[in-house]
Order: structure tokens, then sequence, then C-alpha cells
DNA sequence: GTTAGCACTCTCTTTCTTGGAGTGCTAACA
DNA sequence: TGTTAGCACTCCAAGAAAGAGAGTGCTAAC
């Protein structure tokens, strides 16, 4: 049943007024509210109306009404009216622009939850497609071999071998080149094991040698899938007191802390390919258990080709929708245009 | 005044009492708790002596006594009877010794919290006072330099430069033997406006890049002072109610989340270089206001010869100060075992 | 279809009551 | 002189009772 203009009215109402307060709402608060000029007995047929059919909730019997999840989705699929919000703060950031990724991140992440009254976290943006670059082995001290490593969007790896043999600059020089043509502008997936035998056989004696520096590349570059999540403004929950009691913000603060828990969010989002707009999860609809009591909304950034990461703010189900996704937005244009005025 | 043998036996017992229940301990309880044989009314005299004191407190008149500050001070000065503790689980972290320095310490952090059931915090390694042991330039691409520097304890540091003019892999070579003979075994203190100087007249018409190159080792090196917090089971400030209140948890929860606020406890502890032992604060005591319903256990470990990092405990005031500096101490002789075998 | 009016329900807050735990004091005892 | 039994007293915590307020649903009138 689609519902009039008037229940809409009306419901719009109920929500932001909730929205506002966190109290239930009552027909005269509405009657008030709204340009409707209706009387609350009016308001309240249709409430009744309203709540057989889902959008609403009564606590108890003599009580206002609250919006039920459905109430939530209906809002927020068809009555928001989000505003393209600057944060400026974040322009700061931005225009930094920190080569420090993990910096830059962490700071976004603060400055959202800042700017928001809710917690935040933001993924940092996965490489895995990416190509190798560039190799470097130098010999540190007699025994350590040093290899750097650089793929594509200039990610650095660095790792120490312990090596048996003793080197020389010039055998280190010939070893450099070898690894160098063969790898370079290759993905981890397009190294097979034919061109592994083929390097070992021209590097003769010190096979052994480039056998444990692509296991180190390898690894290197493998440990950089299990995702680093930064998160802020976790204790924003205890502003909101239905979450703010101790088993829910334990539980919340647990998947906050265990940032394990929040991979769930990232992965639903990077999953499918052609996302990038905003998504918003509302009570039972979130991946992640602790947070059925919350709303989530989530963004995903692209930097470079293929490196992108997923921002989520997380809050009450009453959380102001509007300003979230308004703020999530100009976010993402911000972002883009750094990245894209810069190629 | 010195509190005689009887009292102190009540002090011990009404402390042990209340450490398990969290309850105000009565004198009846005392009288039979205890193998001193005495009657409650007995019990009640000297306690009464021992909140004149200032040793116990009387929460309401018709209540029992907890301890004060003061009387958990005398318990864990003089009464503590800790046990060393294994712990099985960080045996066998430690026995893998894992070369990434962060996942060890977060490993042990989230070990301990488990353990205990308290909020844990461990603080990286500073290593500030390092050589330079080697440094690497190599082109990346036509405009990009990378420089990799080690200080001593193989700590690896990368930087991009972008340069204008055009290096080629003989200038290159220069540059990196001027670089290193020039720098290695100096710490970034020594490294003196006449040496660089020197640097910049040898490298001719490359003088710019050396400048860019030590400002890049200054910055990466000085980058690792801010110095890197790690934290486990903030969550378990929950199990204890009289932490537990919105507005407790939320400065707790805080504190653990801007681990800036948690670095007053390392400060604290490696500003005094003999102090290697365990420290116990108590409420007040603490340097992180935020704790102040706390108390906070620190030890400090050291890696290798001025290596060091600090782990804390927190949790409520009642916290069994048997277990934690037992376990505490215990940990410290394994990181010692490992690091002096491997030497 | 809208509205005024009213009885009804439920929660929240306040007040009062009661039971229990524990104390401090006194007087008796060894 | 130190220890103990006994008793009156205090205070908190939990429950019960009462009242206020908010809001509803329903009916009847417009």
């Amino acid at each position: 049943m689609q519902l009039d203009e008037r229940k809409k009215k009306i419901m719009q109402a109920i929500i932001r007024n909730y929205l506002e307060t966190g109290e239930p709402v009552g027909s005269r608060t509405i009657s008030k509210y709204t340009d409707l000029n209706l009387s609350s007995a009016t308001i309240r047929n249709e409430m009744a109306d309203l709540e057989e059919l889902g959008y609403i909730i009564q606590p108890h019997t003599s009580a206002g009404r609250i919006p039920s999840d459905k109430g939530y989705r209906l809002y927020v699929d068809q009555m928001m009216e989000e505003k393209e919000r600057e944060v400026e703060e974040l322009k700061g950031i931005l225009l930094e622009k920190e080569d420090k990724m993990d910096h830059l991140l962490k700071q976004v992440a603060k400055v959202l939850a800042q700017n928001t009254n809710y917690a935040t976290m933001i993924s940092a943006p996965q490489y895995h497609r990416n190509k190798l670059k560039f190799i470097q082995l130098s010999l540190v001290d007699a025994h350590q071999l040093l290899v750097v490593t650089v793929v594509e969007g200039n990610v650095i790896k660095n790792n120490i071998l312990n090596v048996e043999e003793k080197l020389d600059s010039e055998i280190l020089l010939k070893l450099n080149i070898l690894l160098n043509t063969h790898l370079n502008g290759l993905t981890l997936e397009e190294i097979n094991l034919n061109m592994i035998t083929a390097m070992k056989q021209q590097a003769g004696i010190h096979s052994s040698i480039i056998g444990n520096v692509i296991d180190a590349i390898a690894e290197s570059i493998k440990a950089d899938e299990d995702l680093e999540i930064y998160t802020s403004g976790a204790n924003n929950i205890f502003k909101y007191p239905e979450l703010a009691d101790n088993q829910k913000a334990s539980e919340l603060i647990t998947a906050f802390e265990e940032k394990k828990l929040l991979e769930e969010l990232v992965e639903e989002r990077l999953a499918d390919d052609n996302n990038t707009g905003i998504q918003i999860y509302i009570g039972d609809e979130t991946p992640v258990k602790s947070m059925k009591d919350c709303s989530v909304v989530t963004a995903t950034y692209e930097l470079e080709e293929g490196m992108r990461g997923t921002i989520g703010i997380i809050g009450p189900k009453r959380m102001d929708y509007d300003k979230v996704v308004g703020t999530l937005k100009t976010l993402m244009h911000q972002l883009d245009d750094l990245y894209k005025k810069k190629e």
C-alpha cells in the first residue's frame, strides 16, 4: 500500500521530531509541528494507520510513537534531504595531503567523529591487485640482506633476511638486475613457478637467495591484505542513552577494539565492484551483529584505480541521516578532487 | 604509628575480602574469616582504630568498611604475596618471535588482557638514541627517489622524494657512498651543520638532493618518536560496576582510544633510567587523571640495550594485585630470556 | 472526513514503609 | 586491662503505594 501525501508528511514529522529528541512523539506534538492544520485527534487516526502498516511503534499503550526500522527505511529511501556539507577541518587535512597514509586516515576518522558526534571507522585502501614497481637488495651487514619492495601507488615494504654466504656488491648488482628485469610490472598472482625456476638458474650458486627474496616479497605484500582499520569516536556512543547501557556499550566498544569485527562492514562493500555510492544499514540490516541497535552508514572511496577503502559512521538508529550522508558525500567529492587533480 | 601484628592481619583480611567481593566488609565476616578467634566486637574496636588511622573507610554509618587508597598502598607495599605466574599463551607468542614488532606487541596486550580481565596497554620500544646503520638511495621512477634508512636494531624507514633533475646510476652510487661514509654510525643528534655543508660541497651540482635526503631521514626518524601504544581489553572495565557508569566508562574509553592520554604513563616510567621494576599507582597517584578511580600497574621491559617500552595494566582499585604483579614479573623474565638468548 | 471530549492506561516520580546489615557503646567478665 | 555479649541506633536498599502527566482510543457531534 502506498502512503498518501498526508501520511507521508506525518511520518516525516514523527521521524524528524524523534531524531531530535529521542522521545516518543505524541499526536499533539505533530498537530502543532506540521503545517497541516489538523487536530490531534485526526493525527491519532492517521498514526493508528501508520502503526498498523508497521512504520511506527508504540513502546507502551499510553506513550507516543517511535519509528520502526521499516519507518527509518522509508525515511532514508524517500524523504531525506541531504545537503552537501563542508567539514572545514577536513579540507585542511586533505590539502596537506600527508604522504603517510595512516596519519591521513586517522585524521579523517577523527575529524569525522568530532563533527558528527558518532563513532567512525575507515579502512585503509586495498592494494592487492597492484604491480611490483621496483625491488632493491642491499647489504646492511655482513650477513643481513635488506629487501625493499615498491609496488604501484608507492607503497613500500621492507624485509631483512639473514644470509649465510658472503655477497659482494658485484653479485648484489647482478641479483638486483635479475629480479627487476623479471618481476617489474607483474602482480603477485602473475609470478609463477616457471619464472622463479628460470631466475634461479640464472642466479647459479646464489639461487637459494632468490628463493628467499621472493618468499619475503610475497609475504610482505600478503601481510598488507589483512586490512588495516582505523576508528575514532567510539566514546560518542555514550551520548545516546539507548546505546549506553552496559551490555550494549560493552559489545560496541569491543567491536571497535577488535577491529576484526568491523571487517564485515568493509568486505560487504568492496565485494560489490559497482557499488560506489552510500549505503545505509538500519538496525538488523547491519552485517555486524553487535550493531543491531545502531544504524551504520558506509561509503566507498577510491583514491586511484583499484585503491578502494570504506568509511563507516556508526550511531543510534535515530542518527541524523541527512547530515551524515551529506557529510560523506562531500568528503567523497573532496577526495576525488584531490586525487584526480594530482594525476 | 606502626600497626601491630593483629591490626595488620585484620587489615589484610579486609582487603582480601574486598578484592574478592567488591562489597564493604563487616566485623562479623572478619571474625569468622581469620584464624584470630576474636569476637566481632573486638574486631569492631580494631576497625575503629584502623579507620581513624586512615586505612579503611566507611561508605556510610551502618555499612562495613572498604580500604582507602592508603590501605591499598599498605597492602601493596607490605602484604602482597605475588607468585610468578605463567601465562601459557604468552609463551607461545614469545617463542614464535614475530619479526613484526607491532604484531607481537598487539598479541601481548591482548593475551594479557584476556588473562587478567583488566585493560592493558603496551608501548612500542623507543629507539631514539640509536645509530644510523645504513642508507640507500634508489631511483624508483624517472623523478622519484626512494630513500631507505636502517637504524640499529634493524628498524627500517622509507621515504619517497620527488626530484627535478635526471639522475643516472653512477651519480646515485656516488651519493650513496657519500652519505654512508659520512653518516653511518651517527645518531641524529650527532649530525651537525658542518657535516652537511661538507657533504653538499662534495656533491657539487647535486647538493640540493643531499639536503632533501637528510631532511627526509631526520623526519622519518623523528616520526618514530611520537610513540606507538597498543591497547587491549578496554571493554573489561564494564566487568567492574564501580567503573562502569557512563561518566567514568566514557572517560576511560576515551583514554584508550586517544592513546595520547596514555603517554603520560609511559613517559613517567621511561624518564627514570634506573626504574626497571614494577610500579603501582593507586587511585589519585596515577598520572592519567581519567584513571583516578583505577589502579594502574606498570612495568618497563627492555629488549636490547636502550630499547625500552612500558606495559600497563589498568583495572579497578580492588584489582588482584598479587596476580597482576606476578604475571608481569613472569612476563618480564620471559622477555629477558628470549632476548638474552638471542644475542 | 474532522474534531471535541472523555474515560482509560501506562509510566515515571515521589513518598513511605520495612527489613537487614552493621555499627558504637555500655556493662559484665576473665 | 583486654575481650565479649547485648542492645539501641543508623542508614541503605528494595518494595509498595500514591499521584501526576502524557497520550491514547473511542464516541458522538459537526
